[in-house]
DNA sequence: CGATTCTTTGATGGGCTTCAAAACGTGTGG
DNA sequence: CCACACGTTTTGAAGCCCATCAAAGAATCG
C-alpha cells in the first residue's frame, strides 16, 4: 500500500499491527474452502496463492492469482459462507486478521479505507479484463495475457525479474485460469513459441517480443494510470 | 443501501445530498466512454444501464448490467481514463457526484464507507460468478444464468415482478454479455423453451421451472447470505 | 407504411475438447 | 543412490460446440 502514497507513521503502525500475526502455509494447503463458514481475512506476505471455484461437473475456474501485498478473502468477509476457495501454489506466509480489525480501520483511518477501496477497484477492473478475455478472445490471446499479467505481478515484489521468469503453474492451472484444457494450453504455448513471442526452457518462460505479446493479448496493466489525488487527507 | 441496514437520519441526509442533482439519460446515450478522461461517478435512480468494453477486433463484452441503486463508474474514479463504457439500455435517471464527495463520505461516515465496500464486494463476487460461467459452462447455462440474474435484480426495484418479466435486451446484447453470438443465443433460448424451463411471448420471458433453471445455470443469488454484523457503529 | 432493427432458421466450418498414450521430470522410499 | 511411482508435458486423432455466413420473417419506429 505504501506504493500508492506516502504513509504517515500512524497509518504505518496500524498496518503493521494488522499484519503482526503471521502464519506459514504449505504448498497445496487450503486457507479457506468454498461454501464453508468464513473465518478470517489475510494479507499475503510471501509466496503465490490462488482463489478458485469448483462447478458441479467438477471443473475448476481459477478466479485470481494472489501476490505479496494482496488482501485475501475480503469478499468472504461480507458473506456467511465463503464464495471461493483460497489455496497456496507455493509455500507462503500470510497475516490473518478479522472483521473487527477491518471495521476498526474504517472508523479510525479514512485514508487507509479509501486505499483499501482503491485496491478492491483495481482488482475489479482486472477481473473485468479477464471476463472480456474469456468472453471474446482466442485461446492464444488468453494464454498470452496470463503470461504478461503473471510477469508484471511477480516483478512488483521481485525487481530482479525482467523478461525471464518461472511460471510456477502447471499447464492444468493455466487452463483453469483461462477457461481452457491443459492440452490446448500446451498447444497455445507451443504456437506462441513458434511465433517467436516467447521462449521456454526448464520451466522458465521468456517474453521474447513483449510488445507483440501485449498486442495479441489486448493487455492493459491495471496497476498503472491511477489517479489518487482525491484521497482524503491522512 | 437502506436495504442492508437501518440508516441513521444523519447518514440518510448525507446520501440524499449526494443524490440531490439528477440527470436524465436517453436510451442509447453514453454516460462515460472507455479510454476517455473520467469525470464523475453516478448513482442510478431509474432505468437499466450497462457497462462494456470494446476489443480491437470490434467485438463487445458487456461487463455488467446496472440497476436502480447501483453505483456507476466507481472504478473510473481511481483511473485517469475510464476502463469501461457506461451506456443506457432504457431511459434512465442518474445522480452524478464527484470524487470529493466520495472522499468526504469516507472521512465523515465510516459505516457508509463500509457499506460502499460491501456493495463493491458483492459486485466483485457477481463478476467472479460470471467469470466462472464464461470459462467453464455451456452456452445454455450462461443464458439461463443471465435470465435468472436479470429477473432477480429487476425484482429488487419492482416487487410486482414474479416469474414473468420483460427481457429489455436484444439477443445481440445477451450474446455480448454471455460471450456468445446473437444467433447462438437465439438457439439456446429456443432450447430452454423446448426443455420446458422458460416460455416466451411478445418480448416477455416466463421462468417456468426456476429450480431446474438455477440448477442448469449453477446460479447463486449473491444478494443473499450476507453477514453485516461487523459493520462499524453509525 | 416504408425502413430499419431484431428474430429466426439453415448450412458449413473451425477452434477447442475429448480421448489416448508416450515421453519427461520429480520426489520418495528402499 | 537407484528404482519406482506419480504428476506433468507433449503429441496425435476424432468429434462436438459454437461461430460464421446467408437469408427470410417479424417487430418496431419514425
Amino acid at each position: 500500500m505504501s506504493e500508492l502514497v506516502e504513509l504517515t507513521s500512524d497509518e504505518r503502525s496500524t498496518l503493521e499491527k494488522l499484519e503482526s500475526r503471521q502464519r506459514q502455509v504449505r504448498r497445496g494447503a487450503v486457507l479457506q474452502r468454498e461454501n464453508e463458514p468464513c473465518g478470517e481475512m489475510f494479507i499475503l506476505r510471501k509466496g503465490l496463492m490462488m482463489s478458485y471455484v469448483l462447478l458441479d461437473d467438477g471443473s475448476r475456474q481459477i478466479l485470481r492469482f494472489l501476490f505479496p501485498g494482496d488482501m485475501l478473502g475480503m469478499s468472504s468477509a461480507i458473506y456467511r459462507e465463503a464464495p471461493e476457495t483460497l489455496a497456496a501454489l507455493s509455500d507462503c506466509t500470510v497475516a490473518p486478521f478479522d472483521r473487527t480489525a477491518l471495521a476498526g480501520i474504517m472508523t479510525a483511518h479514512p485514508r487507509l479505507s479509501a486505499m483499501i477501496m482503491v485496491h478492491a477497484q483495481i482488482e475489479r477492473v482486472a477481473l473485468t479484463d479477464r471476463l472480456a478475455a474469456l468472453g471474446r478472445t482466442s485461446a492464444k490471446a488468453r494464454v498470452a495475457a496470463l503470461l504478461l499479467e503473471l510477469r508484471n505481478r511477480l516483478r512488483v515484489s521481485d525487481k530482479s525479474i525482467a523478461n525471464v521468469f518461472a511460471l510456477g503453474l502447471t499447464q492444468e492451472e493455466v487452463g483453469d485460469a483461462t477457461g481452457l484444457t491443459a492440452v490446448h494450453v500446451n498447444r497455445m504455448l507451443r504456437q506462441l513459441e513458434e511465433d517467436g513471442l516467447i521462449a521456454r526452457e526448464a520451466g522458465k518462460v521468456t517474453l521474447v517480443d513483449e510488445r507483440a505479446l501485449a498486442r495479441a493479448a489486448n493487455y492493459v496493466n491495471r496497476y498503472e494510470g491511477l489517479d489518487l489525488s482525491w484521497l482524503p487527507a491522512a
